[in-house]
DNA sequence: CGGGATCCGTTACGATACTG
DNA sequence: CAGTATCGTAACGGATCCCG
C-alpha cells in the first residue's frame, strides 16, 4: 500500500520528503496546479504512469491532506489540492528553476498534457506581480488552453478556456521552454513565436509586461 | 550502478527532480549545505543511511556537477557542494518550510549529527538580511559548533566552531525547531532556551533581530 | 469509456558483512 | 575510515482484467 519507506527524522526537509519525496508524488501535484483534474488527465500527462502507481500515491495525498476527491459535472470524480496541497507551488517552482538550467535530455519524453507549465508560469509571476496587474488571457499553448488571471496581485493559472479574456496568446510549448530557460531572448521569443489577440485594448501590453519580467526571475 | 529510473520529461520540474529525487539525495545535499564532509559524517548524520547507497548517491551527485571530492587535511577525502549544488538552498528551504507545518512522528529518530540545521536556517536569515548586519556569530546546538556570519547582505552558516566570534549562542535543538515551526513564541524561546556569551557589545542584539525576523518568515 | 484493481517480472533499496 | 560485496525485501513498471 502507501508506502512505509519513510525517513522519520527529527528534521523538517526530511519530513516534508515523507510526504511528497515518493516517485511521481511531486509530478502528481504539479499538474492539479493546474486545476482539478480526471484520473485519466494525471494518468496521461504523466506519459504513462502505472496506474496502481498512481492510486497509491492518490491514496497518500489525500492521508496527508494535499488533495481531496471530489465528484464533478456527469457524475466524474475529480482530484484537487487543498488548500494546504497549494504550499507545495514554491518547492515546484525551485525545482523548475533548478533543472532548467540542466542541459535537455537527448530524447525527452514530451508530456502528455501540457498541464505541467502552470505552476511554473504562475509561481514565477506572483513573484513579480504588482498590485495594479488586472486582466484575465487565455493561452494558447501548442492549442491547449490556459486562463491566466492577475487581480489584486494575486495570480492564477488555470488549465480551461478563458471565459471572458482580454486578450488571447498563441504561442508554442517549446519556444516557451527556450524562453524560460533563457535559451533565446524575450523579445526573439515574443517577434518569433507569439501571436496576439487582443479585446481590450491595453491588455496585451500588461500582459506581456508580467511575462516579461516572470522570464527575468529564470534568467537570474 | 545510476539509477536508470529517470523521468526524462521535457519538463524543468521533471529535469530536476531527475537529479536530485532519489532517495536519500536532497539529505545529502542538506548536509553539505553546512560545509565539506567526509563519507562518515554523512552516513552518521542520515542516521545509517546503507554505504553501498550513499557511494551510489556521491558518485551520482559527482556527475551532475553538484558535488565534489576533494582532498583534506591529514589526506581525508572531503565532499563539497560545487556552485551549481549551492543551488539547491532554495528547493531545501521550501521543502522544510512545507515539511515543517506536518506534525512531528511518533517516534522521530534524532539525526547523527546538527549538520541539517544549517540550510535551513541560513536561507531563512538570507531573506530578511540587510545589507547593514555585521557580525560573526558561533551557535551552540545541544553543543554542537556552527558559525553563522552576515556580511555585506550574505548569509552563510557552516559546521566549523567560530574563529573570532562576537557572540556566542548557546541553545538546544528541540527548542529551536519548535520555534522555526512556530509552536512557541520567538520571546519565549530567547528567555527559556538561549544563553547568550557576547563578545562584542551590541552584536548580540543584530544576532537576535535577524534570527527573529528569520523565524517570521516560518510562522508566514 | 473512465476509474481503477490484480498480477508478476524487474529494479532499487536496506541491512549486514567484509576489505584496503 | 572509506568504501565494496552480497543478498533478502519492498517498491516500481508494464500489462491485463474488471466494474460501473
Amino acid at each position: 500500500m502507501a508506502g512505509p519507506r519513510r525517513y522519520k527524522l527529527l528534521c523538517p526537509i526530511a519530513r516534508g520528503l515523507d510526504r511528497v519525496g515518493d516517485r511521481w508524488t511531486l509530478l502528481i501535484l504539479r499538474d492539479l496546479h493546474a486545476g482539478p483534474a480526471r484520473f485519466s488527465e494525471l494518468q496521461n500527462g504523466l506519459t504513462g504512469i502505472a496506474p496502481n502507481l498512481l492510486t497509491d500515491r492518490l491514496q497518500q495525498l489525500s492521508e496527508d491532506g494535499l488533495i481531496e476527491k471530489r465528484e464533478g459535472q456527469h457524475g466524474v470524480t475529480l482530484y484537487e489540492l487543498t488548500e494546504r496541497g497549494r504550499t507545495t507551488r514554491d518547492i515546484l517552482f525551485e525545482l523548475a528553476l533548478f533543472g532548467g538550467r540542466f542541459p535537455a535530455d537527448e530524447d525527452p519524453k514530451r508530456p502528455g498534457n501540457l498541464r505541467t507549465i502552470a505552476v511554473t508560469l504562475s509561481a514565477a509571476c506572483q513573484r513579480v506581480v504588482t498590485a495594479e496587474a488586472d486582466f484575465e488571457a487565455e493561452l494558447q499553448v501548442d492549442g491547449e488552453k490556459f486562463t491566466l488571471t492577475a487581480r489584486g496581485g494575486q495570480v492564477s493559472m488555470l488549465y480551461a478556456p478563458a471565459l471572458a479574456p482580454d486578450v488571447v496568446m498563441i504561442t508554442g510549448y517549446e519556444a516557451l521552454l527556450a524562453a524560460s530557460e533563457g535559451e533565446i531572448g524575450l523579445e526573439r521569443y515574443v517577434t518569433e513565436h507569439v501571436r496576439l489577440e487582443v479585446n481590450t485594448e491595453g491588455k496585451e501590453l500588461e500582459l506581456l509586461d508580467l511575462l516579461g519580467k516572470a522570464m527575468e526571475v529564470f534568467a537570474g
